[in-house]
DNA sequence: GAAATAGCTTGTCCTATGTCAACGTTTTTA
DNA sequence: TAAAAACGTTGACATAGGACAAGCTATTTC
């Protein structure tokens, strides 16, 4: 149950395995269903979750009813709404899982207790940040300027099994483009 | 010529007098001028800085030739090629001054020996990158979708001061449209 | 302070891509 | 397993905004 947020740890920092087993014992599995949803619009995100299977969407809605995805996490990743996460403002965006999934579930408060007790759960979290600081920065530059096929030959470079794994519908909304120019340009290779 | 970064850091945490001054004496200030480059495309970035007076713009050159502009940091706020600086690799970006500047130089060492030594300027740290983080993410949204006239509008909600600090091209490459386009737009308003 | 360089504005034209619709296929549900 | 719903593909059409160029203005440099 625990294999992959272990190594998740300790591919990051060195730990000792009473510590390793301290932290967790803090998440909790959970059983979620397609399309189950994690994170409402306007509620303020308490959790953060872990991967072990499945996959979950970071995405919003504006307000002409158009869908934006904003990240995916796949099994071994952790996601959540993190902004509101971070400042407990209610979120402008909603979490889910968009498969059958089996998550490591830690609250907010026994999380943020964890990065200020144990220093190198500290450094987790720092990475985290870090990484996904970069990604968003990866994911501004790959965009802009960018056209249609440039963006769908970045996809494939950077993450080379998102179009396998996500629905052209979802990957066009998370690429900024149409489902039908997708579509045009995936039959063109 | 440590007002504005003191009063950063105690707006941010609590620590004493000695210790601010501690973290200070690591800042060094500098000098630059317009069009100053202080970090160029695939140099590795070893140094974090503050501005006192000007403004540092980060920006990236495609192969094309054409600039887009990431991030902008005025009195007040830190700016670094920060991808580069935490992982140490080349940088795909530049840092320069657009205007006459001064600025509070640290380097990375030093910066990384603060936040490990001293648990206040880690909360700091954490703090620059959560916030880089979140602003990062409402980029992608304030973006993803909009039309060219919401991208402005869009800035002048987020950032009233930026179109009238940064030239029209600056501006036109941060937004993503063309100086022509921003110029149509703000004719009519 | 004159010359040169860079930036801003605006017109014309053109293309990439969005919208909409029709049809076929896959997935879900009961 | 049958019906319904969602999704993917493709064609026809419309349009936002980019490219380019010309002229004007502001800024820099010497």
């Amino acid at each position: 149950m625990y294999e992959l947020l272990k190594k998740y740890i300790s591919n990051r920092t060195q730990i000792n395995d009473e510590q390793m087993d301290f932290i967790c014992s803090f998440f909790k599995p959970l059983q979620t269903k397609r399309n189950e949803i994690l994170v409402r619009y306007e509620e303020t995100c308490q959790q953060y979750y872990f991967v072990n299977k499945g996959c979950i969407r970071i995405f919003t809605i504006n307000k002409e009813g158009i869908e934006t995805s904003r990240f995916f996490a796949f099994e071994g990743g952790f996601g959540t709404a993190l902004p509101s996460f971070i400042d407990q403002q209610p979120a402008y965006e909603y979490v889910q899982t968009i498969e059958k999934s089996e998550l490591l579930v830690i609250s907010r408060t026994n999380f943020y207790n964890l990065v200020t007790t144990i220093p190198e759960f500290g450094l987790i979290y720092r990475a985290i940040l870090e990484l996904g600081f970069i990604t968003a920065q990866k994911r501004i530059y790959g965009f802009q300027g960018f056209d249609a096929l440039e963006k769908v030959q970045w996809i494939i470079a950077n993450q080379p099994h998102f179009l396998l794994r996500v629905s052209n519908k979802m990957a066009a909304s998370y690429l900024g483009i149409s489902p039908s120019t997708l579509s045009r340009i995936k039959s063109k290779l």
